[in-house]
DNA sequence: CTCCAGGGATCAG
DNA sequence: CTGATCCATGGA
């Protein structure tokens, strides 16, 4: 892979494992939209980039050299190396080669901290359509704009002192509480998202957790999709369906025995393994 | 009309 | 520790 800025646009070229589409629609993030088929617009970073895609070529629009490489290189995890992930993955394992064969282009976005907790907090017991329009709502109201109708996700400090009935407007729902509550425990110092990056896992999860209506799967989630943490294993409805009925023979089993069973099978690759198997179910079944 | 969604809190046993 | 119920909201 190599890029190059042609006028106002950074080209990337000979792109190997990257599909923008598989990369967006898997299920990892919610701030983006959909101009065509292998072309959006990603609001990250409280910036605004426009990407196509024709085959092995990606062209970043607008932006500049020096925010692809502050910003966009790790933010679609560029340096890593999803060939040999890939190959790891679906050696002696069939039903992970299908996953990897059906999108074999995605990629796990390392996304800002903050709004992926809120994200994944309003995602429980909701549907992707609607996340997206609640984290928007959330970003018209209380974001700054950044041009057109793309406004930044809203920062800690424009959330705070906040109330559920205020927040509930943007179609939170029932988890409004849950939103403000994090907002507390990071605003007072009890939870340091940016000591985040010196800690261990489990110690993560536990902080993670003990805000009011973060449980396993959110936290999960945050950690791999902000965190970097890749041995994690988030379960939620479709990946029990598919680990049930993919691996286990239709037998219904509980969430420690997918934890172990990830963990064994997948190791330190199981975040990756999950996405595969996410979007896969979700296209499939 | 009813049902349910990338879960988690709460309560009962 | 395991299971049932409820939660806002809107699309099917």
């Amino acid at each position: 892979m190599n890029y190059e800025q042609v006028g106002n646009d950074v080209i990337l070229h000979n792109t190997n494992s990257f599909n923008i589409c598989e990369i967006l629609e898997c299920g990892q993030c919610f701030r983006f939209f959909k101009l065509d088929a292998l072309d959006y617009v990603i609001v990250a970073f409280s910036k605004v980039l426009r990407i196509t895609q024709q085959g092995n070529t990606v062209k970043f629009h607008n932006t500049t050299t020096q925010d692809f490489e502050n910003i966009w290189f790790d933010y679609f995890d560029l340096q890593r190396n999803y060939e040999e992930i890939k190959q790891r993955l679906c050696q002696d394992d069939e039903v992970m080669q299908k996953a990897v064969n059906f999108a074999g282009g995605i990629r796990i976005l390392n996304q800002e901290i903050w709004e992926c907790l809120i994200s994944f907090i309003i995602s429980q017991n909701n549907r992707i359509p609607m996340i997206k329009k609640a984290v928007n709502n959330l970003s018209v109201s209380y974001g700054n704009k950044i041009c057109d109708e793309y406004y930044s996700f809203p920062t800690i400090e424009q959330l705070l002192n906040k109330e559920p009935e205020q927040l509930k407007l943007c179609k939170t729902g029932f988890r409004a509480k849950y939103i403000c509550d994090a907002v507390n425990k990071i605003s007072n110092g009890e939870i340091k998202l940016n000591e985040f990056s010196k800690k261990q896992t489990p110690e993560i999860k536990t902080e993670l957790m003990s805000i009011n209506g973060v449980g396993p799967k959110v936290s999960d989630c945050v950690m791999l999709f902000s965190c970097k943490r890749h041995e994690v294993f988030p379960t939620d409805v479709w990946i029990k369906r598919i680990v049930y009925k993919l691996y286990f023979n239709d037998k219904d089993v509980s969430l420690k025995e997918i934890w172990n069973f990830s963990n064994e099978k997948f190791g330190e690759l199981a975040g990756f393994a999950q996405q595969y198997l996410f979007y896969y179910a979700r296209e499939n079944f």
